[in-house]
DNA sequence: GATTTGCATACAAACGTTTGCAGATGCGGT
DNA sequence: ACCGCATCTGCAAACGTTTGTATGCAAATC
């Protein structure tokens, strides 16, 4: 590999002046800089991006702590946060928790071992101060779908809109027991969904129909077996709200199961869409949250924030994305 | 942040001896070892991963780069990839091509710069020697998914296999018209699933019903639209073979739309399956890719090819997965 | 008592950049 | 003739590690 040394030996200068020239951060006369380019060129010279972030102390990588990848939700949001990254010329580096706290404290640490910039999380929330330990290490910080700390910035979906919303959506269209899947309830975006949906439940004077648990659950079969059950005990049951997709899918195989018309006799729908819910013989209504978008905010959110610091601008941002409703087959 | 000096002083050693201190690289007097663990730990002292990166000339990051993160083969091959690479003690950062040729070349090069040990990629095979280049510049190349280049390791799944087995099961079933969507041409795993189908097909005696395209369309509505044009020409098809799953979705809908029974009138069967064909009403049969094992493996293979560098073992190894036929109710 | 060995530590160079500082040159204005 | 200024370049110091070499000392060997 070519280093600057390599260039300016070649261009009979010295290595400062190669790299005055190639950063174009300072005079250089224009033949000069004809020859360093040459140079450069026939050598086919890269410049070390190690070498240049331990003289700068910035690496350009951000560092993505995510709970999965293969949520749907969380690669969306990763292709935003990659594309963006990209676009603005910084690396990203990611890893996953699986909602461990331990896995989240050490993948934290050894984000900050390997010098990022920045850190965009979705936090398990059961790590202390730790977030903001690094944040003081002069790394920023930026929570991804849960807000745990207000005084670090944040990019969400407005969850507790969403449940209302949708048990709003439902009433309208005549439904009277309105059953929820809510998910993991140690976790923000899980209880601020359920809220929504009891806020608008008793509002409209509705009884609360829950299926809930303390882990987090997202899987088809939890979704399945929620909705059997809540169909046992509530035969009545004529819509049932899932907050994630693919329990929503575990609802709808239930109702086929008991043979129950969709959307006549039960409508189902989720608070969490993805392109999934689009695949089905029965296609899936559900609260379309705009994954991709809050990747790309997030991204740009944290890369000002790294930049700022120059110029000594605190910044902690908080930005709330609306989920919207998209009506299909199942309600 | 604290560094080593800073550690040395609070000792009262040199930098040395805390460095080799910390990592047990040489005789270090029990006592002093404890004064600079004491002290490392009172300061709170974090190696600089990128100093070091820069000394040893290694980075302990391993580039990876795919077409998209949202097929949910990729996400599954990567947190593969994630896990095996956190337990042997490297970093990952993802590039998203969107198989363009170009934005391949663009990503390469900066992990070039970026100084990663190896690069895991699945390639478009469309920047000629680039592989080649990048892996004679010290770095370990592993071609996944898809092999293009002979002398460069690879992880793939045995595709024509794949799509044999298909059309030896259907037929075992009883089908006479098998129509397949293949699928984009111009890329390996795609050609060779097909090479596998049309194998089967002309062995058994039956008849070639294809439905192709040149560019990579792996969305439901391009299956939907497939199996509705191969319905038109041959109303007699009794099973369609989607090369992925999110085709074989939209052969379901197609099917569905059409009031025809599945399995009685018409099986359906995709060569790429996830989790996804696990979760509808009609659940589909499917090949299963190990995906998450080829991610763990890939990583296995490039590490020990970074590690073996300094032993000057040259390692060009090819692994093949084998799929295997999980049967649901679609067939 | 001289020589070897093993342990323990320090010194200093290197990895490839960026960047503050200073020196050199040429030019226009006093 | 002198000064100031803009342009251009080189020197050398960092950034935080690792590591080859040298040095010191004690115990063991002959």
């Amino acid at each position: 590999m070519a280093t600057l040394k390599d260039v300016a030996k070649l261009a009979c200068v010295d290595v400062s002046t190669v790299s005055r020239a190639l950063n174009n951060t300072s005079y250089v006369h224009p033949e000069t800089k004809e020859r360093v380019y040459a140079a450069a060129k026939e050598l086919g010279y890269r410049p070390n991006a190690i070498a240049r972030a331990l003289r700068q102390g910035r690496s350009h990588i951000i560092g993505v702590v995510v709970p999965r990848l293969h949520l749907t939700i969380f690669s969306e949001i990763l292709q935003g946060i990659e594309e963006e990254a990209q676009k603005r010329g910084y690396m990203t580096t990611v890893c996953v928790t699986e909602d461990d706290p331990k896995i989240e404290k050490d993948r934290l640490n050894r984000l900050r071992s390997s010098g990022v910039d920045g850190v965009i999380i979705t936090a398990t929330g059961r790590n202390g101060r730790l977030l903001h330990d690094i944040h003081s290490s002069e790394i920023a910080v930026l929570q991804l779908v849960r807000r745990q700390e207000s005084d670090l910035s944040s990019v969400i979906a407005d969850y507790e809109a969403c449940g209302r919303d949708a048990v709003h959506y439902l009433a309208s269209k005549g439904c009277k027991n309105i059953g929820i899947i809510a998910g993991a309830q140690h976790l923000e975006p899980y209880r601020d969904r359920y809220q929504g949906y009891r806020d608008a439940v008793r509002e409209l004077g509705l009884e609360e129909i829950v299926s809930s648990d303390d882990r987090t659950v997202n899987s088809f079969h939890y979704g399945l077996n929620c909705a059997h059950q809540m169909l046992d005990e509530h035969p009545d049951l004529d819509a049932i709200i899932a907050a994630v997709d693919i329990q929503g899918l575990g609802a709808i195989r239930a109702a086929a199961e008991r043979g129950l018309k969709i959307p006549e006799q039960i409508k189902i729908i989720s608070l969490t869409g993805h392109r999934i819910g689009r695949m089905l013989e029965t296609t899936m209504t559900s609260m379309e949250m705009p994954a991709f978008d809050m990747g790309k905010t997030a991204t740009r959110l944290i890369v000002e924030e790294i930049e700022a610091d120059f110029k000594h601008k605190p910044t902690v941002q908080h930005v709330d994305f609306t989920s919207t409703l998209v009506e299909r087959e199942s309600t």
